[in-house]
RNA sequence: GCGUUAUUAGCUCAGCUGGAUAGAGCAACGGCUUCCUAAGCUGUAGGCCGCAGGUUCAAAUCCUGCAUAGCGCACCA
């Protein structure tokens, strides 16, 4: 719609146009301040240049009216383009605001080594990913879903001796010495006993066995972390073991080419030359290679398979990070602008007004599965999706469990499923609302008419800026729009019943799928709860 | 010290490709139900948009400096 009108401005006049949406819709639906720009140019004030355009437009089937107000120019668009606009809508139902971008994407988030259930922060990167990965999908991306397995490095070996302790004081009763660093939770303890039933009780005790007992276990911890996504709709096409890569690196050094020089002993990445602070190691003198070592096949794998961009969605503390990997990139012969790394911030929780306790039980995380459990896949996600991603946020759960229009997932899903109910409610049949024509509206219907087709660019902007927030904000718009307008027209037995009932069905679709693209369900009926005494 | 992200109503946050009177929810105080779910609608109050400069016809938005805060600055992942 707006590309439509855009496109129209554009081929006029010559020139792209800023085109707004006016606060006071009054104003007309969209709006242009065209003439202030052009005031210098011509020598003449911004007003007459307005006017000017205005009656310069003719008749034509997408505007009502062009307006000069103030030297700003409104455009009001024609009730036969909107009904048309609407109608189309309607008949492509789940397929509104999808569009045919080809380019091929690889999408990297959430990458949480496989140690441990998932905490409230991989939640947020997760909601991230998942929604850019929905958006990209409907707006046709051929799009990747990938998961990077940190399967090697010091963190399986310290698995592996977490277990070990975990089963000895637990199962074997022994009084165990912790050192300093561990995991620790209650999966441990299942993993344990697993691994007891498995291999024999000999398996927590043998010291020599805990690489053994780490990489069998790493599977059943993947187990518990795609499960803790499945719960949250987050499903990914690919998991990339880390351990895999190694095999390559000779070649991948070798590819890297005057990028990697060896002193002291050990093998390092000139990254500085890249702009990176310091030269970082990749080898160490025993032989071991860093965690770079793997990002660097990890992403020289990634780059083989010729994907036209790549995303990665990393935690805001590794953003030290971006530059070697760029770098890394750039000396194996590839274009360091096609990867883009986003960041997701620290989440900090509140539950009413205190600061949320990480459980003991968990080890000292707070779980994303617990929340999960406490307001909902559908409010966690709503939450991590309505701020933007690279800035901290504080939020308070029993601000997500209220029934009311505080709660904002609640709210949208309300005034779904009132569209729902006054449907089910009407006598009317399907057809008779679907001939209806979207006509003659009256102020409120209208605004919500423009609003619901706003959809697509909402969808398009989303993506595109990757600021996902956009896509909840509009819902919540729409729902209030929908509200004030089931709260001042009487809809069921009027004789604009066919036609109101006509928009509604187009808001409900509009809400539908933005909630889809959010990996939320749209409610049709809320079950009220029962107040508990 | 360097890098980075921020600073908007009492609180949590939108708005930032510069444009018309700075928004939402919560919290405060009001109003609206013989009628489709009042789980809703609605009014009032609340703002030197961190501070100081600059660019511009126009700055919460762009640039510079300062202040404050978070994060990072590993041969840890």
């Amino acid at each position: 719609m707006k590309q439509r009108v855009s496109a129209l401005l554009r081929e006029k006049f010559g020139r792209e146009v800023v085109l707004e949406k006016p606060k006071d819709r009054s104003f007309g639906h969209f709006a242009t301040p065209i003439a202030f720009s052009l005031a210098k140019e011509l020598k003449k004030s911004p007003m007459a240049i307005s006017d000017e355009l205005a009656s310069s437009f003719e008749q034509s089937d997408v505007f009502n009216s062009v307006e000069s107000v103030k030297g700003y120019l409104n455009f009001r668009l024609s009730e036969n383009f909107l009904n048309d606009y609407a109608s189309w809508a309607l008949q492509n139902q789940d397929e509104f605001a999808k569009q045919d971008k080809k380019e091929k994407i690889l999408l990297e988030f959430v990458s949480a080594n496989p140690t441990g259930p998932l905490h409230i922060g991989h939640a947020r990167g997760a909601v991230y990913g998942d929604t850019l990965y929905r958006l990209a999908k409907h707006l046709g991306y051929d799009i990747t879903a990938e998961y990077y397995v940190n399967d090697a490095g010091n963190q399986i070996d310290l698995l592996g001796l977490s277990i070990q302790l975990d089963g000895r004081e637990n199962i074997l009763k022994e009084s165990v010495e912790y050192p300093q660093s561990y995991y620790r939770g209650e999966y441990l303890t299942k993993l344990a006993e697993e691994a007891v039933s498995r291999f024999g009780k000999e398996i927590l005790s043998d010291e020599s066995r805990q690489k053994e007992l780490a990489l069998w276990a790493k599977d059943g911890v993947m187990e518990i972390i795609t499960k803790d996504l499945a719960d949250t709709n987050i499903f990914f096409d690919n998991f990339v073991n880390e351990s895999s890569l190694y095999a390559d690196w000779d070649r991948v050094m070798v590819k890297m080419g005057s990028g990697i020089y060896e002193k002291d002993d050990k093998i390092w990445i000139a990254s500085t030359q890249k702009g990176d602070d310091n030269d970082r190691v990749v080898v160490r003198e025993d032989g071991r290679p860093t965690y770079l070592a793997g990002d660097i096949v990890y992403h020289n794998q990634k780059f083989e398979q010729a994907y036209d961009h790549y995303i990665n969605i990393w935690g805001a503390d590794h953003h030290g990070y971006i530059a070697r990997v760029k770098a890394s990139v750039e000396f194996l012969g590839y274009d360091g602008n096609k990867l883009e790394i986003l960041l997701s911030q620290m989440v900090s929780l509140l539950k009413d007004g205190e600061p949320y306790k990480m459980s003991k039980r968990a080890g000292n995380v707070i779980l994303m599965s617990d929340i999960v459990e406490e307001i909902g896949s559908d409010a966690l996600r709503f939450i991590f999706a309505s701020k933007k991603s690279d800035t901290a946020l504080e939020f308070d759960l029993a601000e997500f469990k209220k029934q009311d229009s505080s709660n904002p997932i609640f709210y949208i899903q309300y005034a779904h499923a009132r569209i729902k109910t006054v449907i089910s409610k009407s006598s009317l049949t399907e057809d008779e609302i679907m001939s209806a024509t979207l006509k003659n509206l009256d102020e409120n219907a209208d605004i919500l008419m423009f609003d619901a087709l706003l959809l697509p660019e909402i969808v398009e902007d989303a993506f595109a800026s990757r600021q996902i927030q956009k896509l909840p904000e509009y819902l919540k718009s729409l729902a209030a729009s929908t509200h004030k307008f089931y709260y001042d027209c009487r809809i069921i037995g009027t004789k604009d019943e066919a036609k109101f009932l006509k928009l509604l069905t187009l808001v409900a679709l509009s809400l539908r799928v933005g909630l889809s693209l959010m990996g939320i369900k749209a409610k049709d009926y809320m079950s009220k709860e029962e107040e508990t005494i």
